[in-house]
DNA sequence: GCCGATTTGTCCGTATGTATC
DNA sequence: CGATACATACGGACAAATCGG
């Protein structure tokens, strides 16, 4: 099943790039040349590109050209924009994940986990504590909450394989986005028991909310992971300040 | 001035959202209806409706509609994928932001520094140390390093005022693009000097190699961040598992 | 400084595909 | 099945920035 035709010209490229087929800071051929190369509309070209832009592999300049600023050494850990699930992640980085389930258990959200998770208070939960290694090291402790009326069925035998997978192929739940917070906490007690935290006594903690096509929040994981082995990348681009509009 | 249409039409979208217009987890009016009232194209609309997505503010479904997903809690500490000064983040959050020069020097990257900056060794920089202060408590210390040749004349009296405005209204720099990264580090003792860390020993780390429009990246900046007043936001979308193409 | 060629940025209209209801 | 809604793709037009003669 092909995919999307911009998608595949993305991709295209993008491995282009990283295979050092374009010189490091030349000008990438010219839309007009690409557009003749690949058989595509300009529209269809310069989305391709866009995303190139997103993700820091190239720099467009108008009256100039676009210019390939890719840095092997940099690659992400950690992907921006995009949902990745653990397995998917160390597979791109070629590590060696697994994976273990510490805790499978069902509660309501009172006032308090309310509070941080944005259930709402009394929500019946599947909550789910899984430490995840990269070549053999622990270094991800994850606490995941999964609203029981969307995830239902879900048991720990599943948990252990996929829970993205039952979501999507058993349950038929379609995954629209996830909204994601990068923040440092103080370690806990349980954070210490089971990282291998060194000296640090904070660690780097992604929250996300995600949710399915209905705008329900279905889940909420806290992601907690060793100093260290955490990284996560951007590309942000100069904009003219912005305005407002009177329609 | 007036700005781009998608742009006009973004920031009226989103201030309508951020006020309260569209009722949460509601349908915003459809393509079509949005299109009339707005008077503007199909693809116009849709772009500024894509940088909404972006930014977390709405999920679209396709053959159902754009939900409105918008909370007013999670109001963005550091947003993304734009550039922003310290000043421009303040204001933003209605905070009241000032800053300190703690040193203003000129030095040459040897192999360590380059190694850390991504600059040439023997590259002759600008080094600054700046303290920025939200509400009077001193909670960002910077390090910053200009490249000479780009950053001409640069001085610690400019660097009081805007380090910014001098390079793009005085040296007419064009700057296109900044690559950063977060992670998180272990306290130096200039760290522990400065910012007030409480019981913390890491922190926050911020670095960007921001480029200019000839590709070179003239700035390498190291925000470190006092952890509790550190928020980095993103939002993420479920696409179908990338493919390559044949050309 | 000017002008024309090149290149990217924005905007429009239309056609077709696909998912939802 | 048809109507509606978003997703993709195409082609054309003009604007804005850059560069060379």
């Amino acid at each position: 099943m092909p995919k999307a035709k911009y998608e595949q010209i993305f991709q295209y490229l993008k491995e282009k790039i990283e295979s050092g087929q374009y010189a490091p800071q030349a000008l990438l051929p010219s839309e007009h040349t690409l557009i003749a190369e690949l058989d595509c509309s300009r529209n269809t070209l310069r989305r391709a590109v866009g995303e190139l832009v997103r993700i820091g592999y190239v720099q467009t300049m108008q009256g100039k050209g676009v210019r390939n600023i890719f840095e092997p050494a940099q690659q992400a850990t950690f992907t921006l924009g995009t949902i990745e699930s653990f397995a998917e992640s160390a597979a791109r980085n070629h590590w060696r994940g697994t994976s273990e389930i510490l805790l499978f258990s069902e509660l309501t959200a009172n006032a308090a986990l309310a509070a941080k998770t944005g259930f709402d208070e009394g929500t019946p939960l599947y909550y789910i504590q899984r430490l995840h290694y990269l070549n053999d090291r622990p270094l991800i402790f994850n606490h995941s909450y999964f609203r029981q009326d969307v995830a239902r069925g879900l048991t720990r035998e599943i948990a252990e394989q996929s829970i993205y997978r039952y979501l999507e192929n058993e349950l038929h739940l379609s995954i629209i986005n996830s909204k994601r917070v990068v923040t440092v906490e103080k370690a806990t007690l349980l954070d210490l028991q089971y990282l291998d935290m060194g000296d640090c006594n904070c660690l780097a903690v992604v929250s996300s909310q995600t949710y399915n096509s209905d705008g329900v929040m279905f889940e909420y994981t806290q992601s907690r992971h060793q100093p260290n082995f955490f990284r996560f990348q951007d590309n942000a681009v100069r904009r003219p300040v912005a305005q407002s509009r009177s329609v």
